[in-house]
DNA sequence: CGAGGTCTTGAAGACGATCAACAAACGTGG
DNA sequence: CCACGTTTGTTGATCGTCTTCAAGACCTCG
């Protein structure tokens, strides 16, 4: 349960055009952006570092000067309340800008930790600055990035609040779906579970137990098959009907939007 | 419980600097703005209309094309579920710009609605996109107050999944009090429960009746007292620590911020 | 004064929590 | 490659918070 502080190498990308790719492809869905902004983006200094799973990433009440971009792996932001309890507020997948408002904010809400090994790359507050100042366009598909992170909160908390275990359960299945399969980490409706049943449990409101019991009546009826990690989902449609899943929420398309 | 249509006069306001004013002075809490900035603003044509109680303002899935800023009374945004259970998302104040994501989102994945009776301002997208292309400074004031709605929903979540009864109702009332004491609505610790017990229940994710007991619970510890629909809290840090609240999230000043 | 909304109370039951223990899987080092 | 410790998953039993259903009191306002 306690996340430990690593001390892997710090590498410096002198281009982080590979990077900023998947960050690109995700704020298309949004809006087409221009070759100068495609250009800016990818000039921007880049600190790389890798994370072990568990690690803290960035800790509530920390005043970071840069914002997170979730290059590869699996991580979720958190807040841990005095009596030792932990609710986990969102999970992350690759292409993710998990703390872009920690730009506007200043000062962190709640903390950052790596679920599976991760490589985080860290882009300065300064270069949203002048993001902000010179590219319109721009500054409006990562405003749109901050608004669809409030909107997957909004859903959630209609899970937390109003959705029974398994329909919480069967709801964040669902959305992971989408999430992994818009950066092509899904198979034949098959993906890799990372987060353990206690993450979930974290994530959901409910105990380890009852995740475990819950999964369980899942797979009795047929909602979902697992080995190991990983889950697939037979019947798409029926697993989003025990949801009662509307995928409106995350705006996901498949192919990139028109110019605005 | 129904939301009904009314047929409430819309106002056209030539000039709507009074009602921007407060909008100015909730921005002024991130930065304080230019004089061109606040001049722009304050010749933004407004729609000005009333709501009744209960009355929906935005239905889900609407695509509109302005947005809410809250004038007077109290509302609220929502989601309805098919079994007919409605989880509550936020409640909003004077001052409020509600729905200023539609901006970025398009298709309102939640509904709003008033509490009380309401005055509503409609700004229009096309301002707020003139905005975007001439003031990044205020541009990044609106965006502030996006990432703020999310910090505001972060919080609730944690309430919905970690919380009890009774320290959800406290840390509600907690939230509530701050909010109404930087728009002015709150003396002697003392300010109008708009929101009904229903309201609340659905908020929090708890029964009408449980709120109910659990008021009775807080009243009967004197953490708080009512007289119809005010509620006075004798001692705010007593009640604060019940909640385990932490007013950091709310990122609430008393005076204006400098420049940025 | 009546009607609808809101608040309050009681009783019964369900969903999920907690506690405790064990099994399985995993990773690491000997 | 196996032994070991740690993390993760699984199971059973008991308990408690909160829900549901139902009914009555209160209050506000036309």
């Amino acid at each position: 349960m306690e996340p430990f502080e690593g001390s892997a190498a710090v590498v410096q990308l002198e281009t982080g055009a590979e990077v900023i790719e998947l960050l690109i492809r995700k704020l298309e869905h949004h809006v087409a952006l221009g070759e100068d902004e495609k250009a800016y983006l990818a000039q921007i200094a880049l600190q790389v570092r890798e994370y072990e799973p568990r690690e803290t990433i960035v800790h509530e009440g920390d005043h970071p000067s840069e914002s997170c971009l979730l290059v590869t792996g699996f991580a979720c932001r958190f807040k841990l309340l005095p009596e030792g309890k932990r609710q986990i507020l969102s999970f992350h997948v690759a292409g993710d800008f998990i703390d872009l408002h920690s730009f506007l904010l200043k000062q962190m809400d709640h903390g950052m930790a790596a679920i599976s090994k991760c490589t985080i790359a860290k882009v300065p507050h300064r270069s949203i600055q002048a993001i902000t100042e010179q590219f319109p366009r721009l500054t409006r598909a990562l405003w749109w990035d901050v608004a669809l992170d409030g909107a997957i909160f909004r859903e959630w908390m209609v899970s937390l609040g109003r959705r029974d275990a398994r329909a919480q359960i069967a709801h964040l299945l669902c959305e992971l779906l989408l999430r992994l399969q818009a950066v092509g980490l899904v198979t034949d409706n098959s993906y890799e579970l990372v987060p353990t049943q206690t993450d979930l449990g974290d994530a959901l409101g409910l105990s380890t137990v009852h995740v475990n019991r819950t999964l369980q009546q899942l797979r009795g009826e047929g909602l979902i098959v697992s080995e190991g990690r990983r889950v697939t989902i037979p019947d798409v449609e029926k697993l989003k009907t025990a949801a009662g899943f509307n995928q409106a929420y995350l705006a996901v398309r498949s192919g990139p939007a028109s110019a605005g």
